[in-house]
DNA sequence: CTGATGACTATAG
DNA sequence: CCTATAGCCATCA
């Protein structure tokens, strides 16, 4: 058993977590999983698992907004059409992520003097 | 073991 | 807006 199978559930289950109307990029994904350097492996946990129920995939996006996906793909297409159906793709075909990107609870991330 | 690769990212010019 | 580069980490040849 490779530790990577625990990180690809915490992966994936954060993903589950992302709101609909919502969007978040790689890193962000890793980041609240707790694998702060993992971009990477969010990427391999969703080529993984292409057909995983109850999985939001196309709420996952690059950092400058746009797919990941190869354009032209399949993939791609569908991923366009469901950001699209959300109401959270610009017509530039790019996200805007100061909009859309998911801010979930951040008090944990807050700067709170008064625990100083 | 070494080097290359990828549904990535931040930074620099 | 663009390209280049270093960092990242599991996997594969």
């Amino acid at each position: 058993m490779s530790g990577f199978l625990l990180k690809e559930q915490k992966i994936l289950s954060t993903i589950r977590a992302i709101p609909m109307g919502s969007v978040a990029s790689y890193g962000q994904i890793a980041t609240i999983a707790g694998l702060p350097k993992g971009h990477r492996l969010v990427a391999r946990a969703l080529r993984n698992n292409p057909d995983a129920s109850d999985l939001p995939w196309y709420r996952v996006i690059r950092a400058d907004g746009y797919s990941g996906m190869a354009k032209g793909s399949a993939s791609y297409l569908q991923q366009l059409a469901s950001l699209k159906a959300e109401g959270v793709l610009a017509n530039t075909g790019r996200i805007d992520m100061k909009r859309y990107q998911w801010q979930p609870d951040m008090d944990i991330f807050l700067f709170r003097p008064q625990d100083l």
